[in-house]
DNA sequence: AGCACGATTAACT
DNA sequence: GTTAATCGTGCTC
């Protein structure tokens, strides 16, 4: 394959659960001075609605929440922890707060830039975290809203590989320490477990 | 104007 | 397993 068209509106415009899975295997395109910088989508979480305790959204609209209220297909950046950018698409109906998290990916293009930027990780550990992505693609402050599905935005995602049932693991949120239940255990993380070069998080002892 | 907290990461014991 | 780094966000005063 040479290159692939984007993601149509469509695909963000589907619940969210099914829009997280159906990213696994997809391709997270950045274009960056004319260089394309990419990887295959290995891990994504859900957030839905403003009833979901974990997700943002849960306080209403707010000038951070409001991208995720707006139309599907669009990038929701977040800054968090004081130093960390992390990349979420929004999914459903204008009017109906909900995003999927991008996790992990594996990297495919660009991989002197994403070295360079990740430096001295080894490279399992590129792109194996919501904001080592960011990091890795010079995502940040200002592609908050940008539209995936215009022709010209430096940011998209492509089809890719099908991932079968039995490659993807699906389990309770990463990160959700003080959300109170059900909300912090609801499986809504994604994963690929499958990949050649799959990184996953240490496992506890 | 001030405060507590966080959809994390990396380095350390 | 533990912890520091670091600041936007939303809430209270």
């Amino acid at each position: 394959m040479i290159s692939a068209d984007r993601l149509p509106r469509q695909f963000f415009d589907r619940p969210t659960l099914t829009v997280a899975r159906q990213l696994l295997g997809t391709r997270l395109v950045r274009l960056e001075d004319g260089q394309r910088l990419s990887g295959i989508i290995t891990e994504a979480e859900a957030y839905i609605s403003k009833a979901d305790l974990g997700c943002h959204a849960h306080v209403g609209r707010t000038p951070r929440t409001q991208v995720m209220y707006g139309p599907p297909g669009h990038a929701y950046v977040y800054f968090t922890y004081g130093m960390h950018w992390c990349l979420n698409f929004v999914t459903e109906q204008e009017g109906f707060p909900a995003a999927v998290l991008i996790r992990a990916i594996y990297p495919m293009e660009g991989l002197e830039t994403i070295a360079a930027r990740r430096a001295p990780q080894p490279p399992a550990l590129w792109t194996n975290g919501p904001a080592k992505i960011t990091k890795a693609l010079n995502i940040h402050r200002l592609h908050n809203g940008l539209d995936l599905c215009d022709p010209q935005s430096e940011i998209f995602v492509e089809i890719g590989e099908s991932i079968p049932d039995e490659c993807v693991t699906n389990g309770p949120r990463v990160g959700l320490n003080t959300v109170p239940e059900p909300w912090k255990s609801k499986p809504w993380r994604f994963l690929v477990h499958d990949l050649p070069l799959n990184r996953t998080r240490q496992a506890s002892p």
